[in-house]
DNA sequence: GTTTAATGGGTAT
DNA sequence: TACCCCTTAAACT
């Protein structure tokens, strides 16, 4: 259930785990045993991710690349009886040490790679909203391919070479916030509407990072976002959408029906009366 | 019990 | 554009 927020928060969680922890590492369902075997017992430097893709560093120049895809999950337990945790379902990767135990699957790509290896890869994508002190992240370098494109901007969103870390949820939903009309060719959009595009993803991404949702209705951005300041407990128990999942049900704005169609692949939602801007 | 959808993306045609 | 892969849970029969 990966989009860029997801990864992002894995990426933390797993280097707060593992990092410089030698973990056992083993592929309980074998598919990536001989992978395994060349980083169990090594030190773990770290953990980042970039877009949907989570590199785990280890000492050595290895690196473990890891692509979740549609279905993949990574999730790490920390109970007291993590090193005894029985392997249940399909498990790809399993990391273990004395105090956490984490397992991977599911995932579009895991594989043991070079650092050259992964800087093809971040080569291959486009500025992540979540990692905006990186030089890397330049909002401009979109706008670039997006104001060239005549691809729908609801396509061009989705696509990781444009922008990285956006999927389905979000391009919907952001879409919508900024009452754009998802069919408008890159070559049609306003600069200023790609800037207002970016910058709302990048006050967005964050607070799904801190609730592990989706978070768009702009009263829960508001709570959320406040909850944050003040560095509280962020909970929030609904999860609500402006557009997505919610065809032929009432825009929230204007009571239109909310329209659904497969864009690049995968299902849009808009509403077709409040999202008319370029 | 079987089919489908799901926050993704690569490769072939 | 179509097909393929990966896993799971919910929606079907």
């Amino acid at each position: 259930m990966p989009e860029g927020h997801t990864l992002f928060a894995l990426a933390r969680d797993l280097d707060t785990a593992f990092a410089g922890t030698s973990p056992t590492v083993t592929s309980p369902q074998g598919k990536f045993a001989h992978g395994a075997s060349l980083i169990s017992g090594t030190e773990v430097e770290g953990a980042t991710s970039w877009g949907k893709h989570l590199f785990v560093d280890f000492v050595g120049d290895r690196v473990l690349w890891v692509h979740l895809g549609l279905i993949g999950t990574f999730t790490i337990d920390t109970s007291s009886y993590a090193g005894e945790l029985p392997v249940v379902g399909q498990v790809r990767c399993r990391f273990a040490t004395e105090d956490h135990v984490a397992d991977l699957r599911g995932p579009m790509v895991c594989d043991v790679v070079t650092p050259e290896k992964v800087d093809e890869v971040l080569g291959r994508l486009g500025p992540d909203p979540l990692r905006l002190t990186d030089v890397r992240s330049d909002p401009d370098l979109a706008w670039t391919r997006i104001h060239r494109s005549r691809k729908p901007i609801a396509e061009l969103l989705m696509d990781q070479a444009v922008l990285a870390g956006v999927g389905n949820v979000y391009r919907s939903e952001v879409l919508f916030r900024l009452r754009v009309n998802p069919f408008r060719p890159g070559t049609a959009i306003k600069r200023s509407t790609w800037q207002a595009i970016w910058d709302d993803l990048v006050a967005l991404l964050p607070l799904g990072v801190a609730t592990s949702k989706i978070v768009t209705i702009h009263d829960q951005v508001d709570e959320v976002a406040r909850a944050l300041e003040e560095g509280g407990d962020v909970r929030l128990d609904s999860r609500d959408s402006y557009v997505y999942k919610r065809a032929g049900e009432p825009c929230l704005v204007c009571g239109s029906r909310i329209r659904t169609e497969v864009v690049a692949g995968r299902n849009l939602f808009w509403c077709g009366n409040c999202q008319r801007r370029s």
